[in-house]
DNA sequence: TAATGAAGTTTCATTTATTGAAATAGCAAA
DNA sequence: TTTGCTATTTCAATAAATGAAACTTCATTA
């Protein structure tokens, strides 16, 4: 199937549950049955369906009374073994905090996860006014700088399938030529770092790093975001030296090979 | 449905599903389809459309050269709203570091989801020894003094379901008798708090207290458990003093009004 | 107090999807 | 090259899902 118009077996049934369940899962409050079936848009009979099978599998939680359905905490106890207390994301966090104690601003732990990435840790700055990602926060590749910083590390297969996804225009410095784009990555991949200025959004620069495991693989990053009022191109350059310094030495330990 | 025989109508294509993500999720490392199909109990081929299925809608990854599957970060992503950085989550990260500053303890925020408990956030302590629960660890109510120390505060309807449910013993003192349960509840509401001596493990002792919102409910509370070797009957009377304030301060802060 | 309207729940004939045994494909190991 | 095992596909039979319509519940309105 990979590379293949064909597509591969699957369940229309599940789709049609998983809708649901992320259809709950967004809303920042319970939803009845009928907010649900409209988001969704399927029958009613068929959306009741479905939140019964999701509140019986412990997805959802049904308040009786209400008649409203909300997200169960079984989606954390499914996250467990993403998010555990591990070497990696003891020492992961180590580093954000000494970036942040370094420069005052709030440092993110992306992993990538598909065609997008994943904030998975933050560790926060002394700034009040600070670009506010959460856990779980999922990002494009092409117009971030972590994005780019984590496709520049990946095999040329990989980054072609992205670019033929499509390189969407975000902001007004988006790249959405390919070939301007193939060569952001070769200069993100010579330099080791990732700069995003006005690319993902008008209002905001980044800059990112990717961290190297034992295999010389790229699969994680630290990212630094701000207000562009705040991070000028001076701002970023001098933020670089402790993002690499701490990239650097993650990688180090976890025993990676930075630029092999 | 609630309390009738008669089980609401559902999908079991859908639990078939759910159960390939949970074994997928279960997995510390990636799985083959036969490995999957083993653990869920289903056909190859339905096993193999399932997996597809969970694949395109994201929620695992399929690494194609090695035809393993793992877990994607996209459960993270539909917890965003119940992890997400909010007054409540900042204020009792506060509270939980107040307490691990005066106790040099590891504390924990959990919340009540369901018939159990879920770990949802964690301050370690300074202690070498400490009991390694997980964020999105789920416990028992019966036996733990989180569990307890919830269970006390919830309608009678609710506490007669959980007992109606069983209390399966887990360690040498764990509750087993109903009425021996329902007179521990009332004295957990009398006092506040719950204590745990050896009724979930042989092992270990724990405290706990809940939080009380705005509306007197309680759905919440911070517990701290370690080694019996470490956490004494004394050591629990130390530990009462800062964990109660706490307790207290946080449920006054979000509003809460405690012991009404 | 009765009528109305909307949300939730159930029914069931029809339609669609799923199932899984068997066959086939792919690939590593002997 | 053969063997053995995993992965993938096929498709007749079976089971499940679907959703329009009916029914139930309950709050609101006249």
């Amino acid at each position: 199937m990979p590379g293949s118009d064909r597509k591969a077996v699957t369940s229309s049934t599940t789709f049609k549950a998983l809708r649901v369940l992320e259809a709950v899962a967004a809303s920042p409050q319970p939803m009845g049955l009928s907010d649900v079936a409209e988001a969704v848009g399927f029958d009613k009979s068929t959306t009741y369906r479905m939140l019964n099978t999701l509140a019986e599998a412990g997805y959802i939680v049904r308040d009786d009374l209400a008649k409203r359905y909300s997200l169960s905490y079984k989606v954390v106890y499914l996250s467990r073994n993403l998010l555990a207390e591990n070497e990696v994301m003891r020492l992961s966090h180590q580093m954000l905090e000494r970036i942040t104690a370094e420069t005052g601003e709030t440092t993110h732990l992306c992993v990538l996860d598909g065609q997008q990435t994943v904030l998975i840790q933050k560790v926060k700055g002394t700034q009040l006014v600070a670009v506010d990602f959460q856990i779980g926060d999922r990002s494009p590749l092409h117009c971030t700088s972590i994005g780019k910083a984590l496709l520049a590390f990946q095999d040329v297969r990989f980054i072609e399938e992205v670019i033929a996804a499509g390189l969407p225009k975000m902001a007004s410095n988006t790249l959405t030529d390919p070939e301007a784009f193939r060569k952001e990555l070769h200069l993100v991949r010579a330099q080791g770092y990732a700069i995003d200025d006005h690319e993902f959004s008008d209002s905001m620069r980044c800059i990112a790093a990717p961290i190297f495991e034992p295999d010389g693989h790229v699969g994680m990053g630290i990212s630094l975001s701000g207000p562009d009022t705040r991070y000028t191109l001076q701002r970023l350059e001098e933020l670089r030296g402790p993002l690499l310094r701490a990239a650097w030495d993650l990688s180090e330990r976890l025993g990676g090979a930075p630029w092999k």
